[in-house]
DNA sequence: CTTGACCTTGTCGTTGATGTCAACGTTTAG
DNA sequence: CTAAACGTTGACATCAACGACAAGGTCAAG
């Protein structure tokens, strides 16, 4: 298949397809013509990449996924350096969600003080 | 007090302030000899709009402040323009509480199903 | 006079994952 | 034959808040 059914398979853009390649990410064989020929396997690929950007991992954090699906593993996550990333991302996740709770806090607390009764409609008002 | 000593009380760089200016969030009287003149009411602005910044507010977000301030106002957060931004902050901040909630459930489950036993070490390990 | 610490404007670079052109070659259907 | 629908590479634009220069003007001290 061509960049352009591989695309619409993957509900991608073909100009990501091309950037996927360009951080050696995917590759492609290339016909005659110079156009680029995927398989299914490709597909497979784009398809945990997408994943992963879904959940907030970079295309440098899917690397190793990607080089595990490679490797002939069915699953992207199931190898060591993929695991590393997955914790990696967990303790990331979970320092960002402390930073917005403090946050949180420290907004709501201003929004207060600026304008009491303006906060806290959340469990009833009276 | 110049550019220099502003910034060095407020605790920002020079190059900062001259992108507030170009922002319009602050102004400055200007000397003779073409230098910036600020006033002790300046110094307050940043201070404002650092704070707001360092709890995630945008620039843009800062304005109804600063104009708050500048109308005179004791707290950049007390007029009605204020408020509706500290309640805009505070819903976007929940919802991106909520999405990396959200995220962290799926990586969590996603880390499990590649590697049981991987995750879950926070109350015992048994 | 000169050094050094200020100040000025202006412009490019950063970060990530593309979008959007440009300018062109290829293939396919009518 | 031609137009539409593909493909190619290359390069600039986006978002935010600056950092880091360049190339110069100003000012006080020694």
């Amino acid at each position: 298949m061509r960049i352009g059914e591989l695309a619409r398979r993957a509900g991608v853009s073909t100009r990501a397809l091309r950037y996927y390649e360009q951080q050696g990410l995917i590759t492609a064989r290339r016909t005659a013509n110079g156009y680029r020929e995927y398989g299914e396997a490709d597909l497979k690929l784009v398809t945990e990449i997408r994943s992963l950007l879904g959940v907030g991992f970079t295309l440098e954090d899917a690397r190793p996924f990607v080089a595990c699906l490679r490797a002939g593993h069915e699953s992207g996550g199931s190898c060591p350096e993929s695991v590393a990333v997955y914790q990696r991302k967990l303790a990331e996740i979970d320092d960002e969600i402390r930073t917005l709770l403090a946050r949180r806090a420290e907004v709501a607390g201003q929004l207060t003080d600026a304008c009491p009764g303006c906060v806290l409609r959340k469990q009833g008002e009276s």
